[in-house]
RNA sequence: GCUCCCAUAGCUUAACGGAUAAAGCAACGGUCUUCUAAACCGUAGAGUGUUGGUUCGAUUCCAACUGGGAGCGCCA
C-alpha cells in the first residue's frame, strides 16, 4: 500500500520514463511546505531541465501532460519556475482511508528484504547507578529498535554494560575492607558507588591504596576465586537493580553482553591484529596506526600538530598488558558479525566519542568487517540551567531513579488537580504513563544532535509538542467511542467534505512516510512532529465537526476517521516507547 | 595548535537544495447551557552568526571568519 506521496512519485517516475529514453535519476515528490500551493509538489521538471538545458516551464507542461493521475489528484498546476503542484481528490483520500481502516499496520507493509540490525544502547556501568546521562541513549535506542522492528527488520538489542575494567580493582579493595553484604543486596549501586568514591578519594593521596587496588584487579583478571565470586555478586545484584529501572522505563534488551563477556577474546584480537600487521608495538603498548591509504585530512589515525601530521593511534593493549575499550569494541564487532550475522550495527552513544568511533570503524574495515555497516548514532549533551553538564545541587549525577519518580509525581499532581474525582490508584497509574511519556517524548521530539537543556518545566510542560498533548487526542477519541457505546468503528462508507476532515484524512495517510523518514535518518523526532501535527489536526476537526450528533452516514464516516486517528496515535507513540491511556 | 559539533522570532525548536522561513512556549485579545478547556480561534514577533562562492533557486552544499561546546596514547 502506497502513501499518497509514494503513489505520486511512482506516477511521476512513469511519466518521466515515457518522456526520456535513458531515464534520469528518480524524481521526488515531497509535501508542499505551504499547503496553499497544494498537497504535494515535484521539482522533477527543474532537475530535468537542467540536464537537458531546456526551459523548465515547458518541460513541466510536457510532464504534466504525460501524467496519468485522474484517479487520485487534480490536473497539476505549473507554478513558479516549474513546480508541479498536486492536490489530492477527496474521493481518493476517502478510498485510501477505507483501505487503512481495516489494516492493522495502517498502510505500512513490512519491508521485502529485511536486514539484521544490532542496536547497542544504554550501556551503563554496573558500579554506578544510572543517571540522567543514560536517558537519551536508552530512550533513543529503544525507539529505533521499535521502529526497525515494526518495519520488518530483524533487530537484536544489546546492552553493552561496563562490568569490567580498572574501577573494579578499587571496588574490590574497598568492599573487602568495609563492604556490607546486606547493603549490597538492598542497594547495590548506592553501596558500590559510595565504596568506589571513598577509595578513589583515598587513592589520590595514598600511593599504597592505589597499589592495593591494582593488585585486586590483577587477581580478578587472573581468575582469583574469591575476587571472582565477589565480582559475580556485584554483577548479579546490579543487574537486578538495572532490571527494575528498565522495567519501569519500559525499555528491553535481547542481550546484555557486557565488557566482561569479551574478556577471553581480547588476547586473540590483539594477536590477530599484530599478525595481520594492522597493529604494532609502540612505547610498550600495542596500537593501530595509519596505513596511509586515506588523505591525511580524512585519516582518523593522524592528527595535525603545528602544520604536520602526527600519529593518532588507537591503543589496543596498554604497556602494563591490560586492554583498552577499543579492544573490547573490536571483539564485540567480530562477535556481532560472526554470531548475530549483523548487516548493520547502530551505536547510540553521545557525540563526544565521535573520534573513537571513527577510529574503531576504520580499524574494523581494515580488519575485514567492511561489509557490515557500522553507524555511530550520536546525540548531544544534557546540560543544566547553567548550560554546563547537568549536576545535582550537591554536584553529583542526577539519578535516573529520582528522575522517574519526580516525573511521575509531578504528572500525578497535575492529574489530581484536573481530575479530583478519580480514585487515588487510578490517578497514580495515569501519573506513571503521562509523566514517563512526557519525559521520553521531550527527549525524542528534538533533533538528537542538539545539546539538551534539562528543565522540569520543559519536560512536564503539557502544552505544545509534548506526549500529553498527543495522548490527550487519543483520550478524546476513546471518550467518543465510550459515549457511543462502541468498541471500534462501524464498517461504513467514508465521505469527506469539510476542510477539517480532508486535512485530517490527508495527514493520516502520511503515517508511513514519517515512519520511514524517522527510521532512515535515525531521528525519531520526525515521527514526534508527525504525531503532534496529527493530534493538532484532530483537535481542529473535533472542534469543527460534530461526530456523535451528526446524521447517520456522516456520523459513521467520522467515526471511521476517529478510529483510524486513534490507532495511528497509539501505534506512533508505541513506536516511540510511549503508552496511551483510556482517559486522563 | 589540530579535529569534530552547534549557531534560525524574547525562549525552546522545525524546515528530506525549492515558492511569502514553520510551530510551541512566553505576551496580548477572544471561545465552556453544545461529543472532556490538558482544547480551539485570533494579534504581535525572525529573513536564518559574518563575508564570499556554487546554483535558475541556499537555513540547507562549499570556503574563510566570529562566538559557544566537545575531543585530541595507555579512562570508558
Amino acid at each position: 500500500m502506497n502513501t499518497p506521496r509514494q503513489e505520486l512519485e511512482a506516477r511521476v517516475a512513469a511519466a518521466v520514463h515515457r518522456l526520456f529514453s535513458p531515464a534520469p535519476p528518480a524524481p521526488y515528490v515531497r509535501p508542499c511546505p505551504d499547503l496553499r500551493h497544494g498537497d504535494f509538489q515535484t521539482n522533477a521538471a527543474l532537475v530535468l531541465a537542467k540536464e537537458a538545458k531546456a526551459n523548465p516551464r515547458d518541460l513541466a507542461a510536457k510532464l504534466a501532460a504525460a501524467l496519468a493521475l485522474a484517479d487520485l489528484a487534480d490536473q497539476p498546476d505549473i507554478a513558479g519556475p516549474g513546480f508541479l503542484n498536486f492536490r489530492l481528490k477527496p474521493a481518493y483520500l476517502a478510498q485510501q482511508i477505507s483501505l487503512r481502516a481495516t489494516d492493522s499496520r495502517l498502510g505500512l507493509p513490512a519491508v521485502a528484504n529485511p536486514e539484521t540490525f544490532v542496536i547497542d544502547y544504554s550501556s551503563p556501568n554496573i558500579a554506578k547507578e544510572m543517571h540522567v546521562g543514560h536517558l537519551r541513549s536508552s530512550v533513543l535506542g529503544d525507539a529505533l529498535a521499535r521502529l526497525y522492528r515494526f518495519l520488518g527488520h530483524t533487530v537484536i538489542t544489546d546492552n553493552h554494560i561496563g562490568d569490567w575494567g580498572t574501577g573494579f580493582g578499587m571496588i574490590l579493595f574497598g568492599y573487602k575492607r568495609d563492604g556490607d553484604p546486606e547493603k549490597l543486596r538492598q542497594d547495590p549501586f548506592g553501596h558500590l558507588e559510595s565504596i568506589y568514591r571513598r577509595v578513589q578519594e583515598e587513592a589520590k593521596a595514598d600511593e599504597s591504596i592505589r597499589e592495593a587496588a591494582k593488585r585486586e584487579l590483577v587477581l580478578l583478571q587472573q581468575g582469583d576465586a574469591a575476587n571472582l565470586e565477589l565480582w559475580n555478586r556485584f554483577l548479579k545484584y546490579s543487574l537486578e537493580a538495572l532490571d527494575t529501572i528498565y522495567r519501569r522505563l519500559g525499555v528491553k534488551f535481547d542481550h546484555t553482553l557486557g565488557e566482561s563477556f569479551y574478556n577471553d577474546a581480547l588476547p586473540g584480537v590483539v594477536a590477530d591484529l599484530l599478525k595481520l600487521g594492522l597493529a604494532r608495538e609502540s612505547e610498550g603498548a600495542v596500537a593501530i596506526f595509519s596505513d596511509g591509504k586515506l588523505p591525511p585530512k580524512d585519516d582518523p589515525f593522524l592528527v595535525s600538530r603545528d602544520g604536520k601530521y602526527d600519529d593518532n593511534p588507537l591503543l589496543v593493549r596498554k604497556s602494563d598488558g591490560g586492554y583498552n575499550y577499543a579492544t573490547t569494541d573490536l571483539a564485540t564487532i567480530r562477535y556481532r558479525h560472526d554470531h548475530f550475522h549483523a548487516k548493520r550495527v547502530l551505536y547510540i552513544v553521545d557525540g563526544r566519542q565521535q573520534m573513537h568511533f571513527r577510529q574503531l570503524f576504520a580499524a574494523a574495515r581494515r580488519w575485514g568487517y567492511g561489509a557490515m555497516d557500522l553507524e555511530h548514532v550520536w546525540f548531544g549533551a544534557i546540560l543544566g540551567a547553567d548550560k554546563k553538564p547537568i549536576k545535582t545541587r550537591e554536584g553529583g549525577d542526577v539519578k535516573l531513579k529520582a528522575l522517574l519518580a519526580e516525573a511521575e509525581e509531578r504528572a500525578g499532581k497535575i492529574i489530581a488537580e484536573k481530575r479530583p474525582e478519580l480514585p487515588e490508584a487510578e490517578r497514580a497509574a495515569l501519573g506513571r504513563v503521562v509523566g514517563l511519556g512526557a519525559l521520553k517524548y521531550a527527549d525524542l521530539a528534538q533533533n538528537r544532535n542538539l545539546d539538551y537543556v534539562f528543565s522540569w518545566e520543559k519536560l512536564l510542560a503539557f502544552d505544545g509538542n509534548t506526549a500529553p498533548y498527543v495522548q490527550n487526542a487519543y483520550v478524546r477519541i476513546r471518550s467518543l467511542f465510550r459515549k457511543a457505546g462502541l468498541e471500534q468503528a462501524p464498517v461504513a462508507e467514508v465521505a469527506l467534505t469539510e476542510p477539517a476532515e480532508l486535512a485530517l484524512a490527508a495527514k493520516l495517510l502520511d503515517f508511513a512516510d514519517s515512519v520511514h523518514l524517522a527510521a532512515s535518518e535515525y531521528r525519531p523526532h520526525y515521527l514526534c512532529l508527525y504525531l503532534f501535527e496529527l493530534a493538532t489536526l484532530f483537535h481542529k476537526f473535533y472542534e469543527a465537526c460534530p461526530v456523535l450528533t451528526a446524521a447517520a452516514p456522516v456520523r459513521d464516516s467520522r467515526l471511521v476517521l476517529c478510529d483510524l486517528t486513534a490507532r495511528t496515535l497509539r501505534l506512533g507513540l508505541d513506536l516511540l516507547g510511549i503508552e496511551v491511556v483510556e482517559q486522563m
